[in-house]
DNA sequence: CCGGCTGCCTGTCGGC
DNA sequence: TGCCGACAGGCAGCCG
């Protein structure tokens, strides 16, 4: 459940249902799952056992259990991933990757994720930049920049960083050392609401169209996770197996040949980044070059 | 720095 | 029915 929203919903549903609890075993069913910690399943699995969980944070489409002993266990669900709370006697799932059990529930944590995209890693946690506070972060989500739900986030820092740059938008907006959280779907509804191309060239953004820009990707994003997040099918599902309901307030992803809601001309598709972008042939203009 | 491309995986859907 | 390609919400890395 790839974007910020979705993001978003499955760290407040964990982290109200682990926030003090204890690890009891971890067992890494696909090694893929943690290719990127280099000393292996059973390190992993070593490390966290008998580990009490303090908190549950998130930086754009990267969260991370904060662990008692000041590290962190990062996941990060790429395409497919999902995390479960779910009773130990249901029928596993047939794409569990990582399991967690724990000493003080019955319940396990299950790490699900069909396209092995996502996966879990332990890491160091550091000070965070540009923040006067005690603030920490894993080192691996250092590169990435904080998003509009940060408290920290600057949005000078954005309109600056993206006017400066020499790119399309779109390529802009999903670029998550500009800002994070945003992905395809919510770039395109991005994109439509500022009634702007994937093309548009970022340097002869205004100011003004630049601060309009992220003041729709915030708005869109926080309406989602109001919804409780975009879901197409069952892949797409926060901790208790539910799905989100904004896919009905989408008004360009996924909407081909669909009226567009403000000038009821058809919504078309792109092939743009090796993906599909959806955008009103009207509204949103192919730039003069 | 930028843009185009590839690889990493599994599954579903539509066309032939 | 089966085969085959296109496509799916992400990201890192390489090359020119």
């Amino acid at each position: 459940m790839p974007e910020l929203p979705e993001v978003e919903v499955v760290r407040r549903g964990l982290a109200k249902w682990v926030t003090g609890k204890t690890v009891a075993q971890v067992s890494v069913l696909h090694p893929r799952a943690i290719r990127n910690h280099a000393p292996g399943p059973k390190d992993f699995a070593g490390q966290l056992a008998n580990q009490k969980i303090e908190a549950v944070n998130r930086r754009g489409k990267y969260l991370w259990l904060e662990l008692k002993s000041g590290i962190a266990v990062v996941i990060h669900l790429g395409m497919s991933g999902q995390v479960l709370i779910q009773k130990a006697a249901l029928a596993p799932h047939k794409h569990v990757r990582i399991k967690f059990t724990f000493k003080d529930s019955k319940k396990e944590m299950n790490f699900v994720d069909q396209r092995t995209f996502g996966g879990m890693q332990i890491t160091e946690l550091v000070p965070a930049s540009s923040s006067s506070s005690s603030e920490v972060i894993p080192d691996t989500v250092i590169h990435i920049a904080r998003d509009p739900f940060d408290p920290h986030f600057e949005p000078d820092t954005f309109i600056d960083g993206i006017r400066r740059k020499n790119t399309e938008v779109k390529r802009a907006l999903l670029d998550q050392t500009l800002m994070s959280g945003v992905g395809n779907i919510y770039a395109d509804e991005t994109l439509w609401r500022a009634k702007l191309h994937w093309a548009y060239p970022t340097n002869r953004l205004t100011r003004a169209k630049a601060a309009e820009l992220l003041s729709h990707a915030t708005a869109v994003m926080t309406e989602a996770l109001a919804q409780g997040g975009t879901s197409f099918d069952s892949l797409y599902v926060n901790v208790n197996g539910e799905s989100g309901y904004f896919a009905r307030g989408l008004a360009a992803y996924g909407r081909e040949d669909e009226l567009c809601d403000r000038c009821g001309r058809l919504i078309i598709r792109d092939a743009f980044m090796n993906r599909s972008s959806f955008r009103c042939p009207s509204c949103q203009p192919k730039p003069r070059s």
